[in-house]
RNA sequence: UGGCGCGUGGCCCAACGGUAAGGCACCUGACUCUGGAUCAGGGGAUUUCAGGUUCGAAUCCUGACGCGCCAGCCA
């Protein structure tokens, strides 16, 4: 179950008003809402959106949702992606209980209702091929023919279905057919295909069948099956609304669905197509389904962003009926918000520069106490090796600060956080210019990052002592797209990639306490950023992800280029 | 030129005839052992446009313009 972000259920989205307002009249006792994804692929942050609508509202009314695979289409579907969908939705916080339904659970009762229709006269078999059937359809301005076999006795038309299921007929040969209206303005009217051959193995029923429904026949039957009340869905399905319509009304189903659309989730620097997805993964774009940089859901949780922040996304873009496209960064932000409540802190150098303490006991090893989470009391204190030598950011010094660079610099003091104050007294540099170490020297009154007189250096490092530090692999994530339009005004969405998107650092080193951290956890390595370790991740070889930096106000001036070298 | 939808600050989204709310982003200041976080403040909207109804319109009506979706035996 999930702590959705309360929302008024008599003031919240269009939808939930709806849903409030069919229980307020009694029109429905219990509210039953489904996601329904097609096991073609993989979930991404748009599937979220829909999954925390509808297991939203679900929970927020007292009522279910339905887990549902929309599986119609045996030659794009595997059971790969079924379970991969499984774990996303529950990692994402929902739980579907009993309700775990496929559309191929309802094949047998669809085949009944389509024949139904048959001898209603509502349909028959089509003996034109798909590119006659599509000469026939007409186009947006002008009317469909009706196709011959349209007025075949119903006898016919019953024998003929029956022995498409039978297998007697090659793929295309022939479609079953409503018989609506030729002429409706309304395209999907136009006489819509329900059944096809396809000689093609399912994940879950094998070589059953040989006819497959289609999502128009399929869906709404299915939902009134499982009692579905509330058949949420996105916009492009507005226009099959009448169908979905036809079918319930012509048909002997258990229930009366309502179909309701909202706007699918676009995002900035992001690409949220299946088919793309499936590309980026086929053309080795990136490491998999999963790669940190994808938009899936496995992506942001191998990235290191937190189920609970894609919820709180999802509540705050909120559901309406317009397209739009929201920013990156409300994702960012709704991660950083978690995060920073719940990672714990530590220290780790991605750039190490060498600092040599002069006036610090060689071979001294003090424990320092250190604040798992400054904004959390709970979390905590541990302990962090300190001695003579320790590792900085390179970036945290400078040899000649500009006006506004506040860290470590030739004669400054800055505190190295929660140990010493120190000061440096000596840049080492080798044939080439290249610093190798900084001299320096500690206030030890110091002890602990605070001085008895009260004075406050600008800056605080983190550091690692050079004994007890541990290499690590970190990998640094940036958009996967370079645009925050990929593929627009017709330019080629791959040309749009990032080239920098993944950087691999191999240098980098991490304290003592990083070395086990639990797979799934994201912590906040100080002054950095959050990270996350990689599935990649081997007690011999440490990797960790980058999920997200902190929000950096230098990083920014640098930028703007606001600062000045005096 | 057909049908179905949609147009509110840079972005998302509310307002349900009573005079434009909130979040993100941005800017300023305070505070700070993370240049993080937090707190306080600020700039920014003649609600696509034009008519009409009304004492009063982002909300209702008409028209225009713009955008999205639909001509798979995909979903």
């Amino acid at each position: 179950m999930s702590i959705q972000t309360p929302t008024s259920p008599e003031r919240g989205d269009f939808i939930r008003e709806i849903v409030a307002a069919d229980v307020r009249a009694g029109r429905t006792e219990t509210v039953v809402t489904r996601f329904p994804p097609e096991p073609n692929g993989y979930l991404h942050i748009g599937h979220a959106k829909s999954i925390c609508l509808n297991f939203g509202i679900a929970n927020e009314f007292g009522g279910r949702c339905h887990l549902r695979f929309d599986d119609t289409n045996p030659e794009k579907e595997e059971q790969e992606f079924i379970d991969a969908i499984e774990a996303d939705v529950r990692w994402l916080g929902f739980d579907w209980g009993e309700h775990l339904h496929f559309a191929s659970d309802y094949f047998e009762q669809l085949y009944a209702w389509a024949v139904d229709l048959v001898r209603a006269g509502l349909a028959y078999v089509d003996d034109l091929s798909a590119d006659e059937i599509r000469e026939h359809r007409g186009t947006l301005t002008e009317p469909g023919m009706n196709s011959p076999w349209r007025e075949r006795p119903i006898e016919e038309s019953l024998d003929l279905f029956a022995r498409m299921r039978a297998g007697e007929f090659p793929n295309g040969t022939r479609v079953l057919r409503a018989r609506i209206d030729m002429a409706a303005p309304n395209i999907n009217l136009r006489d819509p295909v329900l059944y096809r051959i396809v000689h093609a193995a399912h994940p879950r029923t094998g070589d059953a069948w040989c006819v497959y429904p289609t999502y128009d026949f399929a869906h709404g039957q299915s939902d009134a099956i499982e009692g579905v009340t509330h058949s949420i869905c996105t916009l492009e399905f507005e226009i099959h609304r009448p169908l979905y319509d036809w079918f319930i009304e012509n048909l002997p189903v258990p229930s009366r669905p309502r179909q309701y659309e909202f706007a699918r989730l676009y995002l900035t620097y992001t690409v949220l197509s299946k088919r793309v997805l499936l590309r980026l993964v086929n053309e080795g774009h990136v490491r998999g389904w999963d790669d940190p940089r994808m938009p899936t859901i496995s992506g942001l949780r191998r990235r290191g962003f937190p189920a609970e922040g894609i919820r709180d996304f999802a509540a705050m873009i909120g559901v309406a009926k317009s397209d739009s496209v929201v920013e990156v960064g409300m994702l960012e932000h709704a991660a950083r918000d978690v995060l920073n409540r719940t990672a714990a802190r530590r220290f780790a150098v991605l750039d190490p520069l060498r600092v040599v303490i002069e006036d610090y006991p060689e071979g001294q090893v003090e424990e320092m106490e250190v604040a798992n989470n400054p904004e959390d009391p709970s979390a905590g204190m541990r302990k962090v090796p300190f001695t003579r030598e320790v590792w900085i950011e390179r970036e945290d010094f400078m040899e000649e600060p500009p006006a506004k660079f506040f860290r470590l610099a030739p004669g400054r003091e800055v505190r190295l956080r929660s140990a010493y104050f120190v000061t440096c007294r000596e840049v080492v540099k080798d044939a080439a210019g290249e610093i190798l170490e900084l001299r320096c020297t500690h206030d030890p009154a110091t002890r602990g990052g605070s001085a008895p007189d009260g004075r406050r250096p600008k800056a605080t490092l983190h550091w690692i002592s050079a004994g007890h530090a541990m290499p690590a692999e970190v990998r640094l994530y940036d958009y996967l797209f370079s645009r925050p339009d990929p593929g627009a005004d017709g330019r080629d969405l791959f040309a749009d990639l990032n080239p920098d998107s993944e950087t691999v650092l191999q240098g980098a080193l991490v304290e003592p306490a990083l070395a086990d951290v639990p797979a799934g956890e994201t912590v906040q390595f100080e002054r950095l950023g959050y990270f996350t370790p990689d599935p990649d991740s081997t007690s011999g070889h440490l990797v960790f992800n980058r999920t997200l930096t902190l929000r950096d106000t230098w990083a920014r001036l640098q930028a703007q280029g606001r600062h000045d070298t005096a």
